[in-house]
DNA sequence: CTGCCGACGTAC
DNA sequence: GACGTACGTCGGCAGT
């Protein structure tokens, strides 16, 4: 039998931890040198060691035999002091935590135990490694056990041979307390023959080899040392008693039950919060993403059917009170429906499956009004995987999902926004340890993709009836960790509340003006047409005017202008940026950026916006996800509705084609700067602050502070250059970044930034400590208490860094003011009045489309809503606006 | 024809 | 390398 026994000295590790970081203090104030130094030190000894079997051996209190056989022994050493005793108390609690076996025994010192524990071990073929800085335990060494002494060397590296404690002490290991009994062990209060040290001693045992055989000998030592000898021997067997480590003491510890355990999270959290290692804590976040053993995997569901089992089904649903589901459906057609009552008991309802061979299936109207009574029932708590889907399709069968009491997809986003995909397999996989059958795998992909009524229904029960059993073991897991900080209140109070909204702004849709696009559309396709053939002139040779890949031959290649920038691929750039420079000497680029700004709006928006009108509904019906940015800011597709322009005048006409319904009217309400408004409350800056408290714009405010002038005489440049810099400062800037973006020099705008830190130097501040502590915990946190984590920090990889650096003081701003309007527009949904509806939201944005005569009290219904979404340490501001369509509502 | 990626540009 | 978060379009290219 072979296997390692790792010993610590774990009393060795307290004494030595408590001297060295003596000023350790935890968050109450009590001492925690000892505590942080001794856990440090099993944390890096077992980052190197691998045992298949460890303990930490501590000295008991009070007297033991070795007291008894001479009063003297450790007489001297001052008395344990009271927080060295407190301090012992919470490191044996961690260790025990962190599933390490502790071992203390009354009356046997540690030395002792670790003997004895050693030599079972040795009898059993283990390999012993001993971990002390005490040199007593040298006499254990053999060609089976070892010393490491993890405080000499980083990580362990010193471990002591038979060879190495000869080289050491001059004398082998089993001559080593011997040797203690002749020269003495101060720390102890053993003295040993007086005058005799060391050197004395080890060339004695190496003449006659043991104490006895030195004392045999001892009137052949002539001189001082010879009296001495002759004066000390009759305790010499005394002190031997002392120095020697006993291996064969009755202990009801085997080193086979000495195993580490799984470690007891929420306790460990618990001691090492009010101990202040945040650190610690961060580890233990990470380490508490392994996957939960304990979930089964999801074996098969059972098909419904029979009227008669669909109905027992129901009914156990019902006595329930809560189940998980989900809905199988090609858009807008339900072909299925699964649903769980628990993990191993989930069913599948094939409704509207339709391929050759297909089984007969219930009637489909006839069963969702079976089920409605428990869908809409409030009381009855659902749970699944992206529930604004299943509302939408079964909303689409006119059932109102209510009581969603659990979405797996936002507890795992919430639980760690940065992760990229919260769906059932990604989750289930990393959460839960389980492999799960993807819709790929059985629908296939790309075009060739099936929909899901030409999936066998077997197999498709199987995959949706996965879906929302494991969405309840999700839960069960998130849940608890969510629990355990604000992330729980973020997911109960601004998450969740918001699916049942946002699935009533996308069913809801946005008016569209096709023919208005129509129009533009056409005179865009002139303008492109017209700039394409001059470029085509300009160039003496057609070209594709869309692909940067032949502009750049055009531009770099043949008319030889200057490459002032290259692409992340290594090609010289066509971007706007640096076709705008070139654009000042040269036409072609100037006609290249007129044709690219037109073909955008064309392409990207009148064309596409019409295509994307519902022939139902006669409107746009855009997804908002809920589970996609980092941030918790909304993202848009199907079309993106967050980035129509509105920077230009054309872009703007794009604009005036989203319009009200007859008789209603669009009210547009922005926040204003809510994100320097964030900042300012963030770092609680007083000049900051003050400036939003006069009331003037904030760029410039800023500006009469940076160029140290009054409000009234800020000019535009001045103000453009300020606004540069709070965007740059809240997106994580450096003075390079603004130099690039304002034309300035480096040194020029070094100094604005300067200047502006000079200014608001609680802004400052904040940004260090955000960094600071983005560094020491691993993730930054908004206002309500999302976290963003951000592993790159410790990327040995600088750019990757630094680049999440810049999110540690973005996302906090970003996040909250996401926060914000996401609390906002849960409280305006509900607040409506009839007729009345929100209908986009663009990040600082709402847009509603209200009736006519109700538009001023909405549009005053939602300020007053927004602005009190949050309590800052200075208000929010609004600005709201009415039209008949979104340009004009600005 | 399909699918993926880089470059670019729109929004906040 | 140098300013955060998104999505969509196209060209270009590798593959079917």
């Amino acid at each position: 039998m072979s296997g390692q026994l790792l010993l610590v000295d774990g009393s060795s590790y307290l004494h030595r931890a408590y001297h060295a970081l003596s000023e350790l203090t935890g968050p109450d104030g009590r001492p925690t040198g000892a505590i942080y130094g001794v856990v440090g030190m099993l944390k890096s000894l077992l980052a190197t060691q691998t045992p298949d079997y460890f303990a930490v051996v501590f000295d008991p209190p009070g007297k033991t035999f070795r007291h008894e056989i001479y009063p003297e022994y450790k007489a001297h050493r001052p008395p344990t002091p009271q927080d060295l005793k407190q301090q012992f108390e919470v490191t044996r609690r961690i260790i025990e935590a962190l599933g390490y076996p502790v071992l203390q025994y009354k009356g046997i010192e540690a030395d002792d135990v670790i003997g004895t524990l050693a030599r079972r071990g040795a009898n059993k073929g283990f390999g012993v490694l001993i971990s002390t800085g005490d040199k007593d335990l040298a006499q254990l060494v053999s060609d089976k056990v070892r010393l490491i002494d993890t405080m000499k060397k980083k990580g362990g590296a010193l471990t002591d041979s038979i060879d190495a404690v000869k080289e050491k002490f001059g004398v082998r290991p089993d001559q080593i307390a011997d040797y203690l009994a002749l020269a003495g062990d101060a720390s102890d209060g053993i003295p040993g023959v007086a005058g005799v040290g060391p050197k004395t001693a080890a060339k004695w045992l190496g003449s006659w080899e043991t104490l006895a055989g030195v004392m045999e000998n001892a009137a052949a030592v002539k001189g001082k040392a010879g009296e001495a000898l002759q004066a000390a021997q009759p305790m010499l067997e005394t002190y031997r008693r002392l120095t020697t480590i006993y291996c064969d003491l009755d202990l009801d510890r085997d080193p086979e039950s000495l195993t580490i355990e799984p470690a007891d999270v929420d306790e460990l959290r618990g001691l090492y919060e009010a101990c202040g290692f945040r650190s610690w804590l961060a580890d233990l976040a990470a380490d508490d993403l392994a996957p939960d053993e304990a979930a089964a995997p999801f074996s098969a569901c059972r098909l419904i059917l029979t009227e008669a089992s669909l109905r027992q089904y129901l009914e156990k649903l019902g006595k329930a009170g809560r189940f998980a589901l989900d809905v199988a459906a090609d858009d807008g057609r339900v072909a299925g429906i699964a649903l769980a009552a628990s993990p191993g008991d989930a069913v599948y309802l094939p409704l509207a499956h339709d391929y050759p061979g297909a089984p007969r299936q219930l009637p489909s109207e006839q069963c969702v009004k079976q089920l409605a009574p428990l869908l809409q029932d409030a009381q009855c708590a659902k749970c699944g995987c992206d529930v604004k889907r299943i509302m939408h399709a079964l909303e689409d069968c006119g059932v109102t999902l209510r009581g969603v009491e659990h979405d797996s997809m936002l507890a795992s986003y919430v639980h760690d926004s940065v992760a990229t995909d919260h769906d059932v397999n990604q989750a289930a996989g990393k959460y839960l340890g389980l492999e799960t059958v993807t819709f790929e795998s059985i629908a296939g992909k790309g075009v060739k993709q099936k929909p899901a009524s030409a999936i066998a229904v077997k197999t498709a029960g199987d995959y949706w009836a996965q879906r929302a059993a494991v969405s309840l073991q999700l839960k069960d897991f998130l849940l608890p960790r969510l629990e355990r900080d604000k992330r729980a209140r973020v997911y109960r109070e601004i998450e969740l509340p918001l699916v049942p909204v946002l699935a009533a702004i996308e069913r809801k849709g946005v008016l569209i003006d096709g023919e208005a696009l129509a129009r533009q559309g056409e005179e865009l396709e002139q303008g492109m047409h017209k700039t394409q053939e001059e470029a085509f002139a300009l160039a003496g040779a057609e070209f594709n005017i869309s692909s940067p890949k032949q502009i750049q031959s055009i531009l770099y290649e043949q008319a030889g202008l200057p490459v002032l920038k290259k692409t992340p691929g290594g090609q010289p750039s066509t971007a706007e940026e640096v076709l705008q420079q070139l654009a000042g000497e040269f036409d072609l680029p100037r006609l290249i950026l007129e044709h690219r700004a037109l073909s955008k709006l064309k392409l990207t928006y009148t064309d596409k916006l019409p295509l994307m009108v519902n022939p139902n509904s006669g409107r746009v019906h855009t997804s908002y996800h809920q589970a996609v940015t980092a941030t918790g800011r909304l993202s848009s597709s199907s079309p993106n509705l967050q980035n129509i322009p509105v920077r230009t005048p054309a872009g703007r006409r794009i604009r005036r084609a989203f319009i009200a319904a007859d008789g209603h009217r669009l009210v547009a309400v922005d926040y204003s700067q809510i994100e320097m408004r964030i900042m300012a409350h963030l770092s609680g800056d007083a000049a900051l602050l003050e400036g939003f408290a006069g009331g003037d714009d904030v760029h410039t405010t800023t500006a009469a502070e940076v160029f140290e002038c009054p409000v009234g005489e800020v000019n535009a440049d001045q103000r453009r250059i300020a606004k540069a810099i709070n965007f740059g400062l809240i997106y994580g800037m450096s003075a390079y970044g603004l130099a690039r973006q304002l034309n300035l020099s480096r040194t020029e705008a070094a100094k604005y930034v300067k200047k502006y830190f000079e200014r608001y130097p609680a802004v400052r501040d904040y940004m260090d400590k955000m960094r600071a502590l983005a560094h020491e915990q691993g993730f930054v946190e908004t206002i309500f208490g999302r976290r963003l984590y951000l592993p790159d920090l410790k990327s040995r990889n600088p750019a990757l860094r630094r680049y999440a650096e810049r999110t540690a003081i973005n996302a906090p701003m970003q996040g909250s003011a996401a926060d914000i309007i996401k609390r906002a527009m849960t409280d305006i949904h509900h607040s409506l009045p009839a007729g009345a509806s929100i209908i986009m939201q663009v990040h600082d944005e709402l847009v509603l489309e209200v009736p006519q005569d109700k538009a001023a009290e909405v549009a005053e219904l939602c300020r007053e809503k927004m602005n009190r979404a949050a309590e800052l340490k200075l208000p929010l501001a609004t600005v709201a606006g009415i039209g008949d369509n979104w340009d004009e509502a600005h």
